[in-house]
DNA sequence: TCAATAGTGTCTGTAAGACAGTATTGT
DNA sequence: ACAATACTGTCTTACAGACACTATTGA
């Protein structure tokens, strides 16, 4: 039987030589992968998207932007490993918000120096401090999107945060994600900047007042308002238990 | 340099020992862990919905089903290796249908062995011949999915099978999806027939034609009909460029 | 007062769901 | 003839999108 240690690498080499798998397989007889976890971190700062990037301090692709990510620990789970990484990277305990997988990445070659399947995790978030630096020269920040999407990211990142962008526009469509980006506490308008940022659109204020709040269950009116500048006070709520948009907002 | 080969395990013997993971992490230092690829394949047989599974001849979970799949080889990427598993385990070269990426599931002890994170895909087929038996003493058979859920699977399976049940009866809800259970030439009537099963649902013959007839791009007519049994024969299609349906439809 | 934001009311076009009715086959 | 399936038309209701209008604040 395999265990985790230095002994087991042997049992591995020697089993592992010149061999196909085939059905029927025996975990003993597998060819070895490195597996990482890699965050797309949204959140909106001044009503603009970003993207947490960090900096890369080594090759490959040294000083190129990067999605922050780390190896999965050996006695950890892929959802543990992203909130560990995300609370890391963002110098943040128990962000709060939104964490999921989005998916896995694992071409042969995608990281010149070996093996690695990367499992990405779409995360959202309120406006969040700057980040700490890594504990190496690696610096990161807060990138808005359209910024991110110019640049040249490392390794197969610029489709990672594409396939991420992509998975938060749907699902805005037809969930309550976009409270995600909020604090607890959030007002009509809140949300709609959060979808108009999200999908690049302007939307009109009084169909989309009239549209969320008629969804029965989705939001919980604190009963309290809140003024920001000018205008009259909005209405503040909370998130309800309805998470379901039904019919859906539309983006067209 | 870390290379695919025999040495190449040392290299990560001598680094990995006692060692913790940081950010600014370097791949040379990582826990190494199997990466399979499990299948949900579904099809339509007699009018049920179907799932592909094979009864496991060895131990753990020996006797137990489970879905498809095996390892990942070194060189081959993620959907090539399911791909290339949908054949081996089908019989069928260059399966028809659909293949996607489902989600990736990587708990520690999901197989008691040892740490394996298995990637898993959705395939949506037409109707396929029996399953030949694997070549070692473990059988392959289609399964019903009521039938399904209801065994004991093996590993963490039950909740892959949920996930790829699910997946597959969303995004009916708004693509083209329902022709992937279908050959190449389809009716009006067999796509709503594959709504049914999957769905578990009766649909209004009347106006699911009127709506799917409706959607501009998505159905070409191949100007011939087809008659089955008794009834008026049906138009024969075939599939268009346009694979989304704006707006969906719904199960409620 | 004016500008800005929040929220309500109303109209119109479109589409979903229900279902009557017609068309074309096998038995 | 009758049953079964394919397809068409029509009616009602609901909702999206457009936008006039009222409410309440800061400057």
């Amino acid at each position: 039987m395999a265990t985790i240690n230095g002994c087991w690498f042997d049992v591995n080499l020697t089993r592992y030589g010149g061999r196909v798998t085939l059905p029927g397989y025996d975990p003993a007889d597998f060819p070895p992968f490195a597996v990482t976890v890699d965050l797309v971190v949204l959140t909106l700062r001044g009503g603009e998207l970003h993207v947490l990037l960090v900096e890369r301090g080594a090759e490959p692709w040294r000083g190129h932007w990067a999605l922050p990510g780390g190896f999965v620990r050996p006695d950890e789970g892929l959802d543990a490993a992203a909130e560990r990484e995300l609370a890391e990277e963002t110098g943040v305990h128990d962000v709060p918000g939104h964490l999921e997988q989005l998916a896995s990445y694992g071409d042969p070659g995608r990281d010149p120096r070996m093996r690695v399947v990367s499992v990405a995790y779409l995360a959202l978030a309120p406006d969040l401090p700057e980040p700490r630096a890594g504990t190496d020269a690696a610096q990161a920040a807060w990138v808005p999107v359209v910024r991110a999407q110019r640049e040249a990211l490392a390794f197969d990142h610029a489709r990672i945060l594409a396939d991420g962008l992509e998975r938060a526009r749907a699902k805005l469509e037809y969930s309550s994600l976009a409270t995600a980006f909020c604090g607890p506490e959030f007002t009509i308008g809140d949300l709609r900047r959060v979808y108009e940022a999200v999908w690049g659109a302007t939307l009109d204020p009084r169909n989309f007042h009239r549209k969320l709040t008629g969804v029965p269950g989705l939001l919980v009116d604190t009963g309290r308002t809140r003024t920001e500048g000018r205008g009259r006070p909005a209405t503040v709520y909370r998130r309800g238990d309805v998470t379901t948009l039904h019919p859906p907002l539309t983006r067209d």
